[in-house]
RNA sequence: GUGGCUAUAGUACAACGGUUAGUACAUCGGGUUGUGGUCCCGAUGACCUGGGUUCGACUCCCAGUAGCCACCCCA
């Protein structure tokens, strides 16, 4: 046959080109905003994270449960509590066929609150440690590293009143962040119990009802004042800033266990050198929390940030919501972290992830003889703990050899008509291209040698 | 919910008020019908939607939508 000279290709006539835009114009779907896809390279960051998770929660005697995605609606209402922005404004709820209201779930605390008590688990041996690692659905304006579905390794412990209990967690989110060699500080302080705060918040009310000073607060915080007058510390407004700079800070209303807790846990830290923070302003949004609270944030290395950091885990003792959910009391305490948040730093710092596989051997074969030959072959090599790759897909030995490049084979087997009448296979090298044909019934061996040289 | 920025092939970017909207990478094909990575040649493939200004808009204006970012809040 000629060569094809570089003659152009006809073009479509007109009408044919217009029919096709009219199809590819039919309305294609994207993802809903604040939804991502993970892709294929990305899956490995996913990897990583999520083994690490998992190696830390077993290590520290975490068990994993799973909990459904979908609740009843009054489950997050009655415990992350309508104090929340999270059940307030975020929360995805709808009418399902029966009427009832249901919600995709914003965290994971109150189903495993529910479980512990549903499946009576103050029966178990306490305390009981649970790991839990899956999406929460948040319905917010997406912006960096905030997404409406998200991902969190959360671990609770019920049933422990100690401080270990607090510092276990700590302890736990600290070693996942920096064996991810991600670096952070952990955010604390105590908000007390129930009795200590009431005394605290009047305190509170008292100073800022002080002449002049409600004025200056912004509107969110006039509003704050009345509805939860704790989240009055942590506004972020300038002039709020400004204002509590004097106010009365509640570790020094802590009533005597409360501060003995704390003191106990600060000690602990100290003891095991974990970079914290003594942070008077942390309230935290959730209204179950009580004692400790805190938050991981991540530490910037130069002074390129601003001061809000987003803060890649939160959490905090509850000792409270078991028994407000109807459970007997029960002490309890947990943690949440974001996967995505966790990933995005450990791409910001660029940290390499171990390279996919070494010593892949791919296989390629021509023609149906040989492709039913390799077939088998491949079977045997996989069950013998190779790493063999194939493209029985393909015909041609080129597209073959490109795919086997592509993964980065270090060996490809070949196996043509030839080879079959032969009983051989060629073995071919693809750093150096050198190639030698051995023994079908030795390749095992033969591999085996040549991945020894390597 | 409020505000800012952006919108061009699969991706990353150009350009222009006026016949064929460029480049790189990716993809596909060929050079090599049993040989990849390099090289060479070729091909496929895009102006977010609607309105306005204009003789003429991908370009200018407005709106919508989407994306990104910030505030709020949080993972």
């Amino acid at each position: 046959m000629p060569r094809k000279k570089n003659t152009r290709a006809p073009r479509p006539k007109m009408k044919e080109k217009e029919k096709e835009k009219k199809v590819s114009s039919i309305k294609s779907f994207s993802r809903l905003k604040g939804m991502k896809d993970i892709l294929f390279d990305e899956y490995r960051y996913w990897e990583l994270v999520i083994k690490k998770a998992t190696e830390m929660a077993r290590v520290y005697g975490f068990r994993r449960v799973d909990t459904p995605i979908l609740e009843d609606a009054r489950l997050y209402e009655r415990s992350t509590g309508k104090g929340s922005d999270i059940v307030t404004k975020e929360m995805y709820t709808f009418v399902d066929k029966n009427g009832e209201r249901v919600s995709l779930r914003p965290e994971a605390t109150p189903s495993l609150t529910r479980v512990y008590i549903e499946h009576g688990m103050f029966n178990l041996p306490q305390p009981v440690k649970m790991f839990w690692l899956g999406p929460i659905f948040r319905h917010e304006k997406p912006q960096a590293g905030r997404y409406r579905q998200a991902t969190q390794f959360d671990l609770e412990i019920f049933g422990e009143e100690g401080p270990v209990a607090d510092v276990m967690l700590i302890l736990i989110a600290y070693n996942f962040f920096s064996e991810l060699q991600v670096n952070v500080q952990i955010q604390i302080n105590s908000i007390g119990c129930e009795d200590c705060r009431k005394e605290y918040l009047a305190k509170l009310l008292e100073f800022y009802k002080e002449r002049g000073r409600r004025s200056k607060l912004c509107n969110d915080c006039k509003k704050r004042l009345v509805k939860n007058p704790l989240r009055l510390l942590d506004c972020k407004e300038e002039k709020c800033i400004e204002a509590r700079e004097e106010a009365p800070q509640i570790v020094d209303f802590l009533c005597d266990s409360c501060r003995e807790h704390f003191i106990k846990v600060l000690e602990y830290l100290d003891e095991l050198e974990i970079n914290y923070n003594m942070n008077p302003y942390l309230v935290r949004g959730l209204d179950y929390y009580n004692r400790t609270v805190f938050e991981i944030v991540p530490v910037e290395k130069e002074e390129k940030s601003g001061l809000p950091k987003l803060a890649l885990g939160g959490g905090g003792r509850y000792d409270g919501l078991v028994r407000y959910m109807g459970g007997r009391p029960t002490p309890a305490c947990g943690f949440g972290l974001g996967l995505e948040r966790t990933i995005a730093k450990i791409k910001e710092n660029n940290i390499p992830l171990k390279k996919d596989e070494d010593s892949i051997i791919f296989l390629a074969q021509l023609g149906e003889q040989a492709r039913r030959k390799s077939f088998i072959l491949f079977e045997e090599l996989r069950r013998a703990g190779f790493k063999v790759r194939q493209a029985f897909t393909k015909d041609s030995l080129k597209i073959q050899l490109e795919e086997a490049n592509r993964i980065g084979a270090k060996f490809s087997l070949i196996l043509g008509q030839k080879e079959v009448m032969d009983g051989t296979v060629l073995f071919r090298d693809m750093d150096s291209g050198i190639q030698e044909i051995i023994n079908y019934k030795k390749v095992k061996e033969e591999i085996e040698k040549k991945l020894e040289k390597k």
